[in-house]
DNA sequence: TGTATCCGATACAGTTATGTATCGAACCCA
DNA sequence: TGGGTTCGATACATAACTGTATCGGATACA
């Protein structure tokens, strides 16, 4: 069985970069950069269009390609929604980390604030795409479950200046313990999130969101 | 020109309840009903499935009819997804409007915010649609306007109390204002409703929104 | 540079959705 | 209760989308 084939099974054997019998596939080159063009394009596409308006061929389209690209790097639409949303959400968590690496001992919660708040608030596109993830996510255990851990590691990562900033005896009750503190602020990140569906604004979502999370964080009598 | 017609001119004449020369339908209960009872089919199968999910054969098929009634009652799914969206946003006005009444002047505002709270978080389907509506809205500038007009009354509904109960002086700066203030309230109920999406644990949630809200509002030094 | 392998374009079949036209039954009012 | 009007079912035409099979040019490696 040498001859060109390309059924189901051997798409899904090549993507995972194997053959059927465990030998690694040959190339890889222009197939990561086809897999790369059609990511960047479903990403304008979703935000421009909404997950759930869009056919496997508009974003061939706007890659640059027809369907066959599309079939030989991903089984369906829903796989191609997943590897994007892991893309971003490992890209946002990684600027979150390069924003606190820039923290200096006696530097104000303010500035700090200022830094993770721009890391974490991209853009108006991947906040459109990302409500979206999460519609997806709450009808969807398995992706659920995804998002949970994607939004915990973030959690951890935010975990350790909030714990260095904020002294919990100071908070009020319910925001007590670390813990929950710091998911307070992770979604409050997300309602300013919301905010820019419909205000593209950036610039005042920021400040406004450096307000609320200064407001959150403020010590009680 | 008596004779029976089904055109979409026609249809589009009897849904505003005039002839094309003015003078008033005849019919209107069997339709009324109808029409109710497609929304709320609409209600449960867009909760369900999602709005980009879904067709219009969909929503008739659980409402018990044929998409003969649909197109007698509405233009498209958008028309619809519209006039479902207004009928809920309406409700729960009207039912945080109801518990602000029972208020008496000697309240706690933690009772207070409880009775809100309640009123304000109906249920996962509603959030769940309400969710998509802003994806939609955030896509369509006309839509975004009735979602921003209908947040713009519900902060007039809740504005007075927010005003009765805090002193702007105690609270931190950028929500000084009672509006930003009452602003904000809404906005940390939005991230609590986008919570509900990922868990269904509506009592947890109910008593995470009031900690939230008791955070903010507590009086700093 | 030759050649086996891979990748993406193309053609095709099947499915599902939309919108319109028509018609019988239900309905309102005299 | 009868007669004209309205409502929703049905049938039809058509458009859009999906998934598979096949094939030729591109690519990596000897």
């Amino acid at each position: 069985m040498t001859e060109a084939s390309n059924s189901a099974l051997d798409r899904r054997a090549l993507r995972s970069g194997r053959r059927a019998d465990g030998t690694p596939t040959r190339v890889t080159r222009r197939r990561a950069e086809t897999r790369e063009r059609l990511l960047a394009a479903a990403l304008t596409v979703f935000a421009e269009r909404g997950f759930g308006r869009v056919g496997i061929e508009e974003i061939c389209e706007a890659a640059g390609y027809t369907r066959g690209a599309f079939y030989s790097n991903f089984d369906s639409l829903d796989e191609l929604f997943f590897a994007l949303y892991e893309r971003q959400a490992a890209l946002v968590t990684a600027q979150v980390e390069d924003a606190l690496d820039g923290a200096t001992p006696d530097e104000g919660l303010a500035d700090l604030l200022d830094r993770v708040v721009g890391a974490l608030l991209i853009d108006r596109t991947w906040v459109l795409v990302r409500t979206d993830f999460m519609l997806y996510a709450a009808r969807n255990p398995d992706t659920a479950a995804a998002l949970i851990r994607h939004r915990e590691a973030l959690r951890e990562t935010l975990q350790p200046i909030v714990t260095a900033y904020v002294d919990p005896d100071t908070m009020p009750p319910g925001l007590r313990d670390p813990e929950s503190l710091t998911a307070a602020v992770l979604t409050i990140h997300d309602a300013a999130a919301g905010r820019l569906l419909l205000d593209p604004d950036l610039d005042a979502l920021r400040s406004w969101l450096r307000d609320m999370l200064t407001a959150l964080l403020t010590p009680r009598r």
